[in-house]
RNA sequence: CGGGCUGUGGCGCAGCUUGGUAGCGCAUUCGCUUUGGGAGCGAAGGGUCGCAGGUUCAAAUCCUGUCAGCCCGACCA
């Protein structure tokens, strides 16, 4: 196929949006890519649309490979099916409701769970028809709070979801695996740079989850990775290494210390090196105790859990919901202390907590043997020398003390650093959840009813248009990687006299015959211009015919690295070809 | 939802403090010149200044409200 810019529907700008910050979003925009319509919506223009075309073809042809079978669902949807999961008022705001004429109740699909686990019910009944993997390029729609970066973030997007039924959970982890594999060769093919980091499945529910984070120092998702291996995780999904037990028996014995003003960590540990100890202490030698209460799913009353952090350490609220859920976590109010007298402001210590039958889980730090600085559940007084294991015994352990930058890594190899990347897929085992809701059952061989497993599979296709460009562009503009690019060759005509004109012409039709598509410039503008504009397009492959056709020579330039070759004319759909099919 | 900044031809901006004929660059159209790195000269079209209300003889400019955008935070499969 030629395209001839002369008539493309395309306008690219000078300067950058001024509503735009990250480099995809301003490039996009300038290469006439995408454009603005509202908040988080934007439309696809030719160019745009070739490539967000491409990368659903890239998912589709992984998807078919793994026998996933495509369907499509409406993207307006009756309430009843989200009734029944509960996610019609779960999903809060970010669900777009409407009503219909008559007064129903409607929405516009943020992910369609429920609709695949109905429509599985509503076809298949017997476990010869398992298992089964169902997928649909759908738009779909979350009223987000804060739409940004183009469409990176919007309110519409494009998303390939796909679905499987399993009859047991053996059948969905080898759907799920089969899973992870195609996303892998997707991904790939797309040319991207990304991890893979276990993930906490959330209001989801389910076990096994995985994101697929693609590196991007301006994604939106912080996650952690080793210097020294391939370990990456979500800070939620981190596990703190246990050090081994120590020796109970050499620990001096505990005393309680009048410790006057000292109701934050620091003040206790400048008060405790001036106190003439025989010993530094650090901020590492507490043991913070931080109160919460949580509240189960379904129950009416709060429950008081106390959790222990080495004092240098903050309680991660992320990792704290994490770690708790399904249940509410809140943190303390003035009238919970007033409640349990026993609770000392800033001087709690486990003894208190322990004779008050208070749920005291600690930090996986705090194993036996270790001593502590600690309150002594009276004000203006610590304990030090508290041995875990000899002067309290923790109900068990909690892993939510925040992750910083230098831990080690939870694979033994590495320490820890913070990194930013954007979520691109996301698969998880659902489980039984849906299947549950619905009722959704094979008839077994033995004609009893199985419950069927589900997995999710989802991956944000406009978004990826987004991501490629984030990855692979420079400052003359993008550079698409051959398996989407909009174009296989940019074919500029330089020059205005009618053997050169004529010459990209032939070129064009050349290499159109040999089946490459062609975006041909063939405008009258100056050759500067032609220039820019193939740069900020970012086809791999730019030829220029122009001054060099005299001595029957074009120039073939890579964009990625500049490299520019001289080509004879006659060799050229040859040497083009061969780069474009690699 | 909280804090900060911003809304003026298609795009990027000035004008607002001190109210009085709406301006610049890019883009677009026409003419002549130019043609390997975003050309030059000349001419032209296009904006009820986000929206609503108020003050005033007079509002882009002052006041009130509202909507939208960007950033930070909260939230978010």
């Amino acid at each position: 196929m030629i395209t001839r810019m002369s008539s493309l529907f395309l306008r690219t700008l000078r300067e950058d949006p001024a509503d735009a910050e990250v480099p995809s979003h301003k490039l996009l925009v300038r290469a006439g890519y995408v454009r603005r319509v509202g908040p988080g919506g934007y439309s696809w223009l030719p160019l745009g649309l070739r490539v967000l075309r491409r990368i659903e073809q890239v998912v589709r042809e992984e998807m078919d490979a793994i026998g996933g079978q495509e369907i499509q669902f409406p993207a307006l949807l009756p309430r009843e099916p989200y009734e029944a999961t509960g996610r019609w008022t779960e999903y809060g705001d970010s669900l777009f409701r409407i009503k219909d004429r008559k007064g129903g109740d409607y929405l516009l699909g943020p992910t369609h769970e429920e609709l695949f686990a109905l429509t599985v019910k509503g076809e298949y009944s017997s476990y010869k028809d398992f298992p089964v993997v169902l997928y649909q390029v759908q738009t779909k729609y979350r009223d987000e709070a804060r739409p940004r970066a183009g469409i990176l973030r919007g309110r519409e997007f494009l998303m390939k979801d796909s679905y499987s039924f399993d009859l047991s959970d053996e059948g969905l982890a080898a759907s799920y695996q089969l899973h992870r594999e195609a996303y892998q060769r997707i991904f790939d093919r797309l040319g991207l740079s990304y991890v893979i980091v276990s993930a906490m499945s959330g209001a989801m529910g389910g076990s096994a989850s995985e994101e697929f984070l693609a590196d991007a120092p301006t994604g939106e998702d912080t996650f952690v990775r080793s210097t020294e291996s391939d370990y990456a995780a979500n800070v939620e999904a981190v596990v703190t290494p246990a050090p081994p037990a120590l020796s109970i028996a050499d620990k001096p014995e505990s005393q309680v210390h009048h410790t006057p003003d000292t109701p934050t960590i620091e003040t206790l540990v400048t008060f405790l090196n001036g106190a003439g100890l025989g010993r530094e202490f650090t901020a590492a030698d507490t043991l913070k105790n931080v109160l919460v209460k949580v509240r189960a799913p379904g129950a009416k009353s709060w429950e008081l859990l106390a959790i222990a952090v080495p004092g240098d350490r903050e309680v991660d609220p992320k990792r704290l919901e994490a770690a708790l859920y399904p249940s509410d976590v809140a943190l303390l109010e003035e009238a919970d202390f007033t409640a349990n007298p026993f609770l000392v402001k800033g001087y709690i210590g486990p003894k208190a907590l322990q004779d008050n039958g208070i749920r005291y889980l600690v930090d996986p730090r705090v194993v036996t043997g270790t001593a502590w600085v600690t309150g002594a559940d009276k004000v203006d007084h610590h304990v030090v020398d508290l041995v875990c294991g000899r002067d309290f015994t923790p109900d068990g352990t909690i892993d939510v003390a925040d992750v910083r930058e230098g831990d080690p890594s939870p694979d033994g190899r590495g320490t820890l650093v913070a990194a930013r990347g954007i979520e691109i897929g996301h698969i998880f085992q659902l489980g039984r959840k849906f299947a549950n809701v619905f009722g959704l059952d094979a008839l077994g061989a033995d004609s009893k009813p199985i419950r069927i497993t589900m997995g999710s599979y989802g991956i944000g296709v406009s978004r990826l248009v987004a991501v490629i460009a984030e990855q692979s562009h420079d400052e003359q503009g993008l550079v698409w990687p051959r398996a989407v690019s909009p174009a296989d060759v940019h074919v500029v005509i330089a020059g205005k006299d009618d053997a050169v004109r004529e010459g990209g012409e032939r070129l064009a039709a050349q290499l159109d015959e040999a089946g490459l598509s062609v975006l041909l410039d063939d405008r009258t503008s100056t050759p500067g211009v032609k220039f820019a504009d193939a740069e900020l397009i970012g086809v791999p492959t730019i030829v220029v015919v122009g001054r060099g056709l005299a001595k029957g020579v074009v120039e073939v330039k890579d964009r990625a690295s500049g490299e520019r070759v001289e080509v004879p004319v006659d060799d050229a759909v040859a040497h083009l070809t061969d780069l474009v099919r690699g």
